[in-house]
DNA sequence: ATCGATCATGCACCCATTGTGCACGGTTCC
DNA sequence: GGAACCGTGCACAATGGGTGCATGATCGAT
């Protein structure tokens, strides 16, 4: 819908070399070369200087970029527009997620929204929240659902809006032989004394763990290190610790581990969030993917303290 | 900069027809109906409705068109802001401008403005306002200078942003031989017992004479009828008649007739404009030709009352 | 200091998108 | 009912844009 040389121009900014630029945008850099110095022609000015062998972008060129993410927002709400004319809602939506998302949101709402729209294609596919943000710039998905975590630091960047999909629990896994099996919400206090199954360094489940337990005003004592849920599992079953473990995580089908719901002052949680282009906000289409992740994420809190208060990162 | 579709579907909302649409844009039929149905099946909507033999747009349709304007006014600004950074005034200005404006004010500026800023062309096009606004849009020329008169009816299209020029005080042609030679501001309706030479029918000049003796409060009587400054000159000059001019037709040319400014209580005059695309009122290189443009047009009243009252259409 | 790696760019070539010409099926007006 | 007008589909051609390779320059490491 715009000039996708603006586009060509904020990778290279963003990369600071042409060859990088044109590898992010799956070009040859004699293309991406080709296109910029022809846009700078037709503008009559230089958008970038030479320094040394890299590059970087003038003074010009970066209003420029600055202007063409307002432009982008700018389609995309022109897209919105247009799209919320027709009454039906129609249309194809990629929904990207990670790996949980996908199976416990993602995956129940297609078949939900495609009895409820049967002109609406929703297409699931599983990114990691770091591939998320450029393929949905890149317009190679429409929706990423991801939670808010470490990984996937604040999004920030100007050109995604940010649409708040729920809280998601987080619950302790035990044993089944575990003492604390058939417990009915405690506190995660109670757990302190417990030997505990981490992630792997530096991963997420694992200062998800650690400042849950921080917050509970304990510091956990590790035991094992795992990453894989079905792994984390295991070792829960093998009786050699305790794990949290996000709420939509299948751990009904490691046997041998039983999940004890946390509640107390503060129980711990994590919030989902799914990314859209800025602009796109309002397209109906998403609208309704949007309500229906929502209407999903609603059931793992429906039957608790609506009240609690979310602790955002 | 945006993508050219949006103004193909803007051609066909005007012109009711493809064909009228691809003739405007100097494309054959085919190719925009082929264009149009690409951008129609990639947003999903039917964009128009087929009515008889010809065509309209839906509201989908309308909607985007309606955003194609913000976008194409967006990306002019953004073009200007660009501009902006480089502190140099250079680049490429096309004026265009009815026969009297551009000897009277364009080509004259051209010299000056290219003395001053060595990097910029400016380069003048004769166009009847008629034809200005097309041009103006489809970025053949850049501004638009003309009067407001009933054939240059307010512009009112939002794709274009109207700058004030100046006010250009329209004097009476007489005879040499003329009793009101010599005479010092006389006013208008002191050549009510006149015979007149008016323009053509439904012609510019003969509209705006009407009017400003009907203003000074008498009907003009007419004796002869000419379009052509030349030919309204000749008829004076033969003692026929007398006629109202703009300051900037040069009746110097031709010999035989005297001016007689016109002064009093409202003394005709009409308003200068100048028209750009909208969001590009702000590029450096239009603000020194407007600049210059309107110093240029002072130069009509600066020996004038600068409190007399402007009437607008 | 030298060699290799990295990078921007120009050039020749090639392919895809896009515009054109023409034919066909409808519609309107005389 | 015929003629003019209009939108669209199809085959073909041309322009624009992408790729691959060679070149010159720069940086870093040995």
């Amino acid at each position: 819908m715009i000039d996708p040389r603006l586009e060509l121009l904020r990778a290279v900014d963003e990369h600071g070399t042409v060859t990088g630029a044109a590898e992010a945008m799956s070009r040859s850099p004699s293309g991406v070369s080709r296109q910029l110095r022809e846009l700078a022609r037709e503008l009559g000015v230089a958008l970038f200087d030479h320094v040394g062998r890299r590059v970087q972008l003038t003074e010009a060129g970066r209003t420029l970029v600055q202007h063409a993410h307002q432009l982008a927002e700018q389609a995309e709400r022109a897209l919105a527009a247009v799209r919320t004319t027709t009454d039906e809602i129609s249309g194809q939506v990629v929904v990207a997620g990670h790996i949980t998302a996908l199976g416990s949101l993602i995956a129940p709402s297609i078949g939900r929204l495609h009895s409820r729209h049967s002109a609406l294609r929703v297409i699931a596919e599983e990114r990691q929240p770091r591939e998320a943000i450029p393929g949905l710039l890149s317009a190679a998905i429409d929706l990423a659902v991801m939670p808010v975590t470490a990984e996937a630091p604040a999004v920030t960047d100007p050109r995604c809006a940010v649409l708040d999909i729920g809280v998601e629990p987080i619950d302790l896994l035990v044993s089944q032989t575990h003492r604390l099996v058939g417990a009915d919400e405690i506190a995660l206090i109670e757990a302190a004394a417990e030997e505990w199954i981490l992630g792997s360094r530096e991963h997420d489940s694992r200062t998800e763990t650690l400042s849950a337990c921080h917050r509970a005003g304990f510091n956990p004592r590790p035991a094992h290190y795992a990453q894989d849920w079905s792994a984390v599992a295991a070792l829960v079953a093998a009786n050699l610790g305790v794990a949290l473990v996000p709420r939509s995580v299948p751990t009904q089908w490691y046997p041998g581990t039983s999940r004890v719901f946390l509640g107390g002052h503060a129980p711990p949680m994590r919030r989902i969030i799914a990314c859209t282009r800025a602009g796109a906000e309002d397209t109906p289409a998403l609208g309704v993917v949007v309500d229906e992740l929502r209407d999903l994420a609603r059931a793992w809190t429906s039957n608790q303290d609506p009240e609690m208060d979310i602790d955002m990162p």
